[in-house]
Parts: C-alpha cells; structure tokens; sequence
DNA sequence: TGTACATCAGTGAACGCGCGTTCACTGATGTAC
DNA sequence: TGTACATCAGTGAACGCGCGTTCACTGATGTAC
C-alpha cells in the first residue's frame, strides 16, 4: 500500500476508536458529535468528511467491528467447547472475556439495537442473526439435540442471542462490582441451562 | 385541587406527552432537548424549569409512567389467564396489546435500558425488576413449577423478562409489517413455551 | 535518476443555528383581613 | 363580600457555546516523462 493510503487508513481507524473511545466512557452513540470525535482522533473536524460522511456512516463501520468480534467470539466458544462436557459454562466463560476486552463494541451493541438509527438497528439485527445462524451450525454439528429441525433450532439460537445480548447490558454495567458480576454471570448460566433442558424436551 | 395547582399538573403532563411523543416519532429520548420538548408542549423553553431540573429528571418521571404500565399489563394478563390452558399464548397476545397502546412508553423503556444515562438505566432496571417479581408470583401462585423454590423461580421469571424485553425491540420496530410481526410473536411464544418446558426439568 | 505537474488528506477561518440557562417581567390565582 | 398584597406558572430577551458544514488553502505524496 503507498504511504498515503496507509496514513488515510491509519486515521480512518484513529476515528473508529476515538469514536468507541467516547462511547466507552460513557457517551451514548446517539449524542457523539462529530467535533468531538475528531477532537478525540487528534485532527481537525473537517478532517472528518475525508472518511466518513457523518456519524451514522461511521457507525456502520463500527457494526463492522462488531462483526468480525462476533466471528471471533464463536470461534474461541468452539475451540474450547470442542471436546469439553462443560459447553455452557466454557461458552459464557468466553463471552464475559469478550465484554471486558471489546467492552466498547458491546456498549455499541446494546445502545444501537434499541437506541441507533434505523440502518445501524438493522445492521447490528442482521450481526446477531449471523450470530444465531453460527450457534445453529453449532448445534447440529454436535448433535446437541437431535430432535430438532434447523428451523427449531434456530429459533433455539435465536433465544440464546437474545439472553446473551440482554445479560450484556447488565454486564457491561457491572464491571466494576465483581460480586454482583459473578452473581449476573451465574444467573445467565442456569437461564442458559433452562433453555437447554427446554429445547431438549422440544416437540413439534 | 386549586385552580393553579390544576393548571401545572396539566402543563407538567403536557411535557411528560411531548417528550413521549418525540421519541415515538423516531427520536432517541437521550438526543431530545428541552427547547424541542417545551416547544411540543406548547410552552416557551423556559417554563420547562418550573416542571424539571433537566430531561434526566423529566426522564425518571417517564419511567414512572413505565411502572403503572408494567403493573396493568401484568394486571391484564392475570385477568386473561386466570382460568385459562392457554397462558403464555393470551399473555403474549396482551403483550403485543400494550406494545401497540403504549407504543412510546415501550420504545423509551428499550432505548433507556441501554442508551439512557445512569440513573435511567438503574430505575428501568428496577422496574423490569419489579416485573419479574410479580411474575414470581404468579408463576408460585399456579404452582406451575412446583419443584423449584423462590430462587429458581425468580431466575426463570428474569429469563421470561429478559425474553420479552428483548423482543419488545423487534416487534416495535414491525409494527408497519404485521406477516413479519405475526412470525416474530410466534417465535417468540415458541420461545416462551422453550423456556416453560426447560423450567419443568429443572433440577438443583 | 531528476524534474514538473497532479492528487488529495489534513488545515483553519468562517457561517448560521439550536442549544441550555439566566433574568427581570407579567398577570392570573391565592390569601388575609 | 371586597380589597390589598403575595405567590408563582409562564413569558421573552439575552448570553455564550458547540454544533455541522462550506470553502479556499497547504504541503506531502504520487505519477509521467
């Protein structure tokens, strides 16, 4: 790559982070001004334009963060998981390392589900769909339940999501109460474990 | 009460209703400002000072209103299930009712559990609380799992929350597609009906 | 390799705008006699 | 009941500030010969 492609990479990047920066200390996503994003990266605010053409632009850059974070998340769930009986609690043990070391990018994800603009609603809806999709993959590879149909356990998958990305936001909120956080993580486990038994009775 | 006394409850819940307002249009409540809410109200900026300190303030007032909402909801899905086969179906069905009837309470309660600022996540948190609480209740009441003690049935109850809660997301953002709506209700009873089924067998 | 021109990421001044907040005010309502 | 004063919800002017966005610019990097 020539030199100026680098640096314009090197500053594109320096905004994504300022940008998770400022939603890490606590700024929601929706109020981040471009000034301050700029300011945070360490250039002018005009400079801005030259990679993105406003902050929802840039926020759909960070679902793609997001993205490969995901991929990254199931990839270590499966690693330790592969020959282990403990699947669940390896799982979360993975996930709760995930919330403390992209703890920016899973703020975003809270926040923009609910709180974004309607293409980064849909962009990070879509994630955890590909998400669900690779914990289905999961659980017909390893035959987890037998009796289910993709389309069962998708909707199976879909319930996972949905318990990990709600705890997420109690989570992130406890990182600095390890007490209360190890409550909320053993709180997920067994909620996890209920589904398991539930879609293990699962009938048509 | 006194005429004047009257008239400031009235402006005061004129102000509760602008801010509601602004966030079904689209807004997120933490990007409203007083002078858009005041001016919604039908007043001048200023008189937004006699009511609230700030939008923090008027925001903890709104997650009031979510508390008397989350209470006739349980109240109405009691009603519907008391004598029923069918509870998680007609539950659900209330609770898509009360999705479409209080529509901006609901879209500020997933905006704030997430996005919003400390104090509102912490009071949303609380209600959501308080819901589970009753749904103990009930779920004791029926004896629906009469293996599992209080604790158990307090994990459960946050799991139907957590579920429900998460889903409040989707379906209100489907509300202009009632094909994709229907199917997002279905999975969500066969969600419920996963977590039922799970809490049955559950053991210790 | 050296030169002359083109490209373009980042700069800095400037703009008009809506913001939160202050303040002195007005006039309807409340209270005391 | 009538009068004289107190209260206070809502008004409107004013402030300084950060915002998004435009524009002409600079100077390092790229390209063609």
């Amino acid at each position: 790559m020539s030199i100026r492609k680098e640096k314009k990479a090197l500053t594109r990047s320096a905004l994504i982070n300022a940008a998770l920066q400022l939603v890490e200390e606590g700024g929601n996503f929706a109020t981040i001004s471009i000034r301050e994003i700029a300011k945070q990266a360490g250039i002018v605010p005009t400079a801005f334009y030259r990679h993105f053409k406003d902050t929802n632009e840039l926020g759909l850059n960070l679902v793609d963060e997001l993205s490969s974070c995901l991929r990254q998340l199931i990839r270590s769930a499966r690693e330790q998981s592969e020959n282990s009986t403990q699947l669940i609690s390896h799982s979360i043990r993975i996930f709760d390392e995930h919330l403390s070391s992209h703890r920016e990018l899973l703020v975003f994800m809270t926040q923009g589900r609910s709180g974004g603009t309607p293409s980064i609603r849909n962009a990070i809806r879509n994630e955890l769909n590909v998400f669900a999709l690779e914990i289905v993959n999961d659980l017909s590879q390893q035959q987890s339940f037998p009796t289910l149909n993709s389309a069962q356990l998708k909707m199976v998958a879909d319930l996972i999501v949905s318990t990990l990305a709600y705890s997420a936001t109690d989570l992130l909120d406890l990182s600095d109460n390890p007490v209360l956080k190890t409550e909320r993580l053993s709180l997920l486990e067994a909620q996890c474990r209920v589904i398991f038994l539930g879609a293990a009775e699962w009938k048509a």
